[in-house]
DNA sequence: AGATTTTATATAGATATCTATATATCATCA
DNA sequence: TGATGATATATAGATATCTATATAAAATCT
């Protein structure tokens, strides 16, 4: 089993892992200020986990898929579906089972949040595009390690 | 100003901006399960904070040094006195502050918590040292354009 | 086929966080 | 010095999340 690096002790893997919560905590409360129409980040990432994959996925497959307890995702799911952004189609082999479905009006809510987060592109970037590629494969290689640690 | 960085658009930004997320999620996670003593990942930090700094600071600094809203800090810091890990010490020349002091009981639940989460140290690393070298700066800067960009 | 186990989702209750606002005290200035 | 503004903290109310558990349906097993 790989180690759930940087918890403690090494003060430089510490300091690595405070930085990471940190950038996590303040892009997470700058993303939601500029998402449109009261869509929150939980939200957002529903609609644009399927729209980019181009499908439906049940409540727990959409749990799974973006790390948050199955309630949470049921509560998440609820609040889309009372502003009819998605609809919920039933399975008819399984009736335990309810698809979660973007709807037009999600699938502009997406495409209009998405706008409004791009309009910052024209900001000068932080990081040259090299630094961010160098910084891909060393977070990931991360997030695989503690994803599996669990 | 600096951009907010990765909020959208830009792919690899976007990919990076994600593992981030999600490593500090998971990161979270495992700190929470490691803590002994019911003692929170934000009560850690607090006692952290002042005994790695040796000093005693108000509510107000220590949300602004942890990133987190007042209200949120007096909540911490009760939930810190009721444990009896803290006392607040009145200013004698300002009586709209009481300092957060660590006490005796603090300073052991927090060096419990420490060797607790150190013994995690034992189990293989995930990134070289070189790695994680690499990775600081990198994530310092984001971390701090991204703090500037509030 | 009926009983048992597994799976998908919902509900309940707790907690941590946020924003907005109230309260108390201090600082400033006319 | 008294009014006004600033600062430190507390309180209220809302929301998002969690764990534990209930419910319903499907799958399995004897």
């Amino acid at each position: 089993m790989s180690r759930p690096a940087g918890l403690a002790g090494d003060p430089l893997e510490f300091a690595v892992m405070t930085e990471i919560s940190i950038i996590a905590h303040l892009a997470d409360n700058a993303f939601a200020r500029r998402l449109p129409d009261g869509l929150t980040t939980a939200q957002f990432a529903v609609l644009n986990h399927l729209l980019r994959l181009e499908t439906q996925q049940t409540i727990g497959e959409l749990a799974r898929a973006l790390q948050v307890s199955q309630p949470t995702m049921s509560s998440t799911v609820k609040k889309l579906e009372e502003k009819r952004l998605v609809t919920l189609v039933p399975d008819p082999d399984d009736r335990r089972i309810r698809r979660v479905s973007v709807s037009p009006a999600g699938t502009k809510a997406r495409n209009k949040a998405v706008k409004a987060l791009d309009a910052t592109k024209s900001e000068p970037a932080v990081l040259s595009q090299k630094e961010w590629k160098q910084l891909l494969p060393l977070l990931n290689r991360l997030r695989v390690s503690l994803d599996s640690a669990r």
